[in-house]
DNA sequence: TATTGTTATACTCTATAACTATA
DNA sequence: TATAGTTATAGAGTATAACAATA
């Protein structure tokens, strides 16, 4: 098998809301029509399941720079705070200050991002955008708010602010 | 060190042009803790960043089983839908059939979940869960409950079905 | 010819320890 | 001693191709 692509259930790259071909042959329980029940209501999986749908959307609308959401929001923030440090940047996304070096690195080698010298610090690195990134960035932005948009719109325009307001208590910390 | 090993940045496979970026002396910005920004107003990121959180408190909560949340919702599927076979509850979730294996086979080995034969098609599975994976899951249930409260709790109790109906719109495809 | 379960493989992400050069 | 960047490595998670048995 393997070969069949129709697992992965794909469909044009239009922005209407067209349903899916689906094929249709339903052997026994192997169909596609498997209800998760009671999985809807749990709340971690509700969030994977949203989030990979954003992502997927996120990817594919920056898919001619070939950004991944972890690179674009390196850029944003060196955009919004030049000088920061590998460890202040990687801290505010919440990644190890390890896997923050390739990240930074790759942005380096395509010519958006540059490594300074710190004018307090010989230990680290003062991190920007190169005029080609802050030009990456300004067009990459556009296509990013096409995206927002598109996203915003899924949900309603009105129930976006409560929607980020609960995602950021989430965020914060459950229990403890 | 960081300027010192600049040229040698690279991983062993590739000699690579060792170009070193001249760096710059700019103004050390990487104090304490850093603002996001801008990140915080995309849907993306913020579903990310809460969907870790929530993750964490899951896995921690059934820490004492070490179930991970994919192993959990198997056996909410199986205990849901006895007698699905492989293909279908792994589609269900969302999970490719060939690294369904591993996991349903895991289950197995714990003694949680079995593989019978199915009465219609000898090419696939009947997925049912033990006695004993009736047992865990018993348990399990009330301690994720415990955690889905804490999850609602955060959020307020009022806002958990619109967060569930926003999210639902959002799994379900984003433009296309 | 198509599908199920499977193996193998590869690539990305993430987590940890340890090293160096600074502080 | 402590910290920033780095290296190496291991573990998950994920994606794809291919094969045997079966439909």
């Amino acid at each position: 098998m393997a070969k069949s692509k129709q697992t992965a259930r794909r469909k044009s790259p239009t922005v209407s809301t067209a349903r899916k071909p689906a094929l249709r042959v339903v052997p026994d329980t192997g169909g596609e029509t498997v209800d998760v029940g009671a999985l809807k209501r749990m709340m971690g999986y509700a969030l994977k399941r949203a989030q990979m749908a954003v992502f997927e959307d996120f990817i594919r609308t920056l898919s001619d720079t070939g950004l991944k959401p972890a690179q674009y929001s390196v850029l944003l923030m060196l955009s919004q705070s030049p000088g920061l440090t590998q460890s202040a940047v990687a801290q505010a996304l919440g990644i190890q200050r390890a896997n923050f070096v390739p990240l930074i690195s790759e942005l380096e080698r395509r010519g958006w991002a540059m490594r300074a010298q710190s004018a307090t610090d010989r230990r680290s690195h003062a991190l920007h955008l190169t005029d080609k990134g802050k030009a990456l960035l300004q067009r990459v932005k556009a296509l990013q708010q096409a995206h927002e948009d598109r996203v915003i719109a899924t949900i309603g325009a009105g129930n976006a602010d409560i929607m980020f307001e609960l995602l950021a208590r989430l965020a914060k910390g459950i229990g403890r």
